[in-house]
DNA sequence: GAACTCTTGTAAACACCGTTCACTGAAACC
DNA sequence: GGTTTCAGTGAACGGTGTTTACAAGAGTTC
């Protein structure tokens, strides 16, 4: 079957224990503590010998991202999977696995999302919100916002959101039409990604201008106002 | 005047040129570049001398997180003065000021609002918003909203806001009964936090899931809603 | 099977880091 | 004037990313 000689499978196995001891380091003792040298000790070899995997510890770290932007979009499509209810209830579904999901990996969410990174992000983790945001466009539950309802001056920039969500979903083997996915609806999904990411960092950094003892019923209180303003009724979405 | 001995003067000349040697840095170089030897090295001393004025490099990053919140609140006022129209045109203000801070303060802003901290953090930034907030509630100008409309669960921890509403308004000389502070207000004011934050944290840190060319047309619309939601008119905003 | 190349690892070294410790010299105090 | 206080030094320890020269095994070629 897979043709991959022996050589290739050791070098294999290797970057998949660099990979795992970086992220356990991530995990138990925080972003600082992800170090060539500690990594090299775990796998019982020597700092240098990392450098015939990655270019450099910079270049280790993007990985890194890459790998946990992977994983959570494997857990939010896990969650995903066992809602079966329309789409209000998914949407619902993925937001909550997404706080679940930070609050489990701050060190993680910390990382990929709170970085003053170079110029992209969202890669493999995107596609979930994407797929989804795409099906809650085309879904006839959403409610109808009129385009004139958001400023001329973001049309452009929606108007390229509007080809990404169509890309997007189409991978998925949906197709939908530039009439149902107007500039009005778009703008909302926007602001609800405001919202959900404003709550899930400010939860996970603790800055919230009070101490907030449970935090759930607020996030689920956000959430139903999200989905009544992006247009679900409210026997829609509970 | 100064009773300060020489001594005492020479010392905190000295912690001043630590402090802002060490901002220098963060805002140049970036968060992993505020070392104690880089810092020596800008004052002309050696790193154990450093030992003399903070327990450690962790303490020494945590006072200058101290000096960043006290400056951009610094930076909110000066703005918020400039501002002579009523309350809601100061909200947008302060609102503004603070993207715009945020946005030219790239790493400033991720150390302060964008790390995993110990428990706290508002500090003395937090005043700002706080007097705001507690000036917009005062105001006839917000709406009323009604308290059934925030669920049950939330009241405890409103309640708790509430009373850190009221006196950070007190500090400012402002009374304010508790009738007027209904939780339905203090729900929203929250609410508008998580969307503020939210706004500025994904433009700082570039995570939008589509490039924005112009995002403050998009900011400034949010602000609308946000603004609207609350309860003020319209005219009463632009 | 021998000679060869390619790959994966090592050890040593460099410059940097936080931190500790014994010390010096000058300022402050009595 | 003698003593104490204290900012600053230099050396050291163990940690870091990274480069370099080198060894040794795997795969390939004849």
């Amino acid at each position: 079957m897979t043709e991959a000689t022996r050589r290739e499978r050791l070098r294999a196995e290797t970057e998949r224990e660099i990979r795992q001891a970086a992220r356990a380091l991530l995990v138990e003792r925080g972003r600082d503590a992800v170090t060539l040298r500690a990594i090299a000790r775990e796998l019982g070899i020597t700092a240098p010998a990392l450098y015939r995997y990655y270019d450099s510890h910079d270049a280790l770290l993007r990985q890194l991202c890459d790998d946990i932007c992977a994983d959570m979009a494997a857990a939010l499509y896990a969650d995903l999977s066992l809602e079966t209810g329309h789409v209000g209830c998914k949407v619902r579904a993925v937001c909550r696995a997404f706080r679940r999901w930070a609050l489990a990996h701050p060190q993680e969410f910390a990382l990929v999302f709170a970085s003053p990174r170079d110029p992209l992000g969202a890669d493999q983790f995107g596609s979930v919100f994407l797929q989804l945001a795409g099906q809650l466009i085309a879904s006839n539950l959403v409610a109808t916002h009129a385009d004139d309802e958001v400023p001329e001056v973001l049309h452009e920039d929606l108007v390229r959101f509007q080809q990404v969500l169509v890309d997007a979903v189409s991978v998925h083997g949906v197709q939908i039409g530039e009439d149902i996915l107007n500039l009005g609806k778009i703008y909302h999904v926007v602001q609800s990604w405001v919202r959900l990411y404003g709550h899930v960092a400010l939860e996970v950094f603790g800055r919230f201008p009070f101490a907030v003892s449970n935090p759930e019923p607020m996030f689920d209180s956000m959430l139903d106002q999200m989905l009544t303003d992006i247009g679900f009724q409210e026997d829609q979405v509970s």
